[in-house]
DNA sequence: CGTAGTGTTGAATTGAATCAAGTGTCGTGG
DNA sequence: CCACGACACTTGATTCAATTCAACACTACG
């Protein structure tokens, strides 16, 4: 399997994450020869909080695959649960179908986060998920990290935190559908991303939205005509710059001021 | 500390869980004196899939306070995380609070439920939580569980387990709200607490709601009024029937042709 | 017995959806 | 390299589901 043509790629200068030549094992993201130890994610996906040896130990049981093209799915709804994956680089997104045919958008996944945590109870994944852009996944089999998780008392505790950390995102999500108008969620979506492009050391305040307005609209229980007219709105305020999936956040703190602003329902 | 006393109660006859005299361990719900091998929970709650002596040991990290009055805060937003909490009996409501003052209901709890796994990640609650009535809980103190689960394989891969439950559950959730009527999320609510009271063997089809319109209202995203308004019209469908906080599922079938039956947004 | 909280119902209002008609952008193959 | 087609996005006009405002009934508890 030679990983470096499938590396390959013309991508355009205004990518998000510039796609570098594949030499260097400690710099390019998409290459699947990277390690747990000399990844640059290993600050904040599972490494975190583990000694070198047990990195090590960790790492013996991540299996790096080819990368992902845009559209590729990383399982679907149903399919039998068996690993959980970081994001190494690229981004997707997790739906459901519901019963009419429509998706429903119910997370998006950016470099050093973890998918696939819904499959852990049922033993089958809740929902489909598939690359939003060029993309590469450290696997990492469950029952393996289980095993693995009840040597390392620190791996241990630290994946209850990544799924404590999910459980509390989740509800905040609550929040925000059950009383946040359609401004405020957009405004919302927006910080939220900020603030995770900022964890991948990638600019808060300029990027590229890797998913389209469908796919907001899905995620936030709003139409993408709505979404589309938040963004414009939000643009005439002078908030944010809005150039199709380009986005710079000119006023964060204006942004803040959205949410909340509206007066909530009783 | 006199336990006897504090579980007494003159509950109405249509109490949905008739309090019964404090005498026998096995009995009495409220009381405090149960240990985790006798308590009629075990099934759910997490003894499942542990054998006696590891049972016994988990019996023995497990602190059983007196019972909470309706009311009573179980913890508060922004406390520290200390414990999760096992429901052993009544029910319990999750809100936040948002910046206006309203409320907002993240979640309701019933017997053999978990509370608390939001603040694991951030070491502090991410929300407040209440006693609706009369009620009581184990509270396992979390350092404690996570060495426990260190020892036995069993109680790590179950209690992975549950918040992968927890995450599955957020995420159904999330397409609820983002995607359904009011109709069908009430619907959906009315569905759900009907297989959870089954599970606690109490009746699917005839219960008392533990909470209040508004409670429903903050959790579904919907008013008061709309909540109202929806009970009165799926009673005149023949579907439910509903008198204060008595309610009757009469067409279960009927209620999940709800669900989907209105045509979902793009 | 009165009062506060809880629940219901009606009428008017509104935020977001729907329907409709475009323009812009990208990737493909001729 | 350009033309084509498919998809993504925008904007406007209209509709509608749910909220808001308002008034009132019920219940439960001190």
């Amino acid at each position: 399997m030679k990983s470096s043509d499938a590396s390959e790629d013309k991508s355009s200068p205004k990518a998000a994450i510039v796609i570098q030549s594949p030499a260097g094992d400690k710099v390019c993201p998409h290459n699947n020869r990277v390690s747990c130890a000399s990844c640059r994610l290993s600050e904040l996906c599972l490494p975190i909080a583990l000694n070198k040896s047990e990195i090590q130990q960790l790492d013996d049981i991540v299996e790096r695959n080819r990368p992902y093209k845009k559209g590729d799915h990383l399982y679907r709804q149903n399919d039998g649960f068996k690993s959980v994956y970081a994001v190494r680089s690229g981004s997707f997104k997790s739906y459901v179908l519901s019963d009419n045919g429509q998706g429903r958008v119910t997370g998006f996944y950016l470099p050093g986060e973890i998918i696939g945590m819904d499959g852990i109870a049922s033993k089958h994944y809740q929902n489909s998920t598939q690359a939003l852009e060029h993309a590469s996944i450290c696997e990492i089999p469950f029952s393996q990290l289980e095993r693995l998780s009840h040597q390392l008392p620190n791996l241990q505790h630290h994946f209850f935190a990544i799924m404590g950390n999910e459980i509390a995102k989740d509800q905040q999500v609550h929040t925000l559908l059950s009383s946040y108008t359609a401004e405020e969620r957009t405004a919302s979506f927006l910080l939220g991303l900020s603030s995770r492009f900022a964890r991948v050391s990638l600019s808060p305040t300029r990027f590229l939205l890797p998913m389209t307005r469908s796919d907001i609209g899905e995620y936030l229980g709003l139409t993408v005509e709505t979404v589309s007219r938040i963004f414009t709105a939000l643009q005439r305020k002078g908030l944010v710059d809005v150039n199709n999936r380009e986005i710079e956040l000119k006023d964060i703190d204006g942004l803040r001021g959205i949410i909340g602003s509206n007066q909530a329902k009783s």
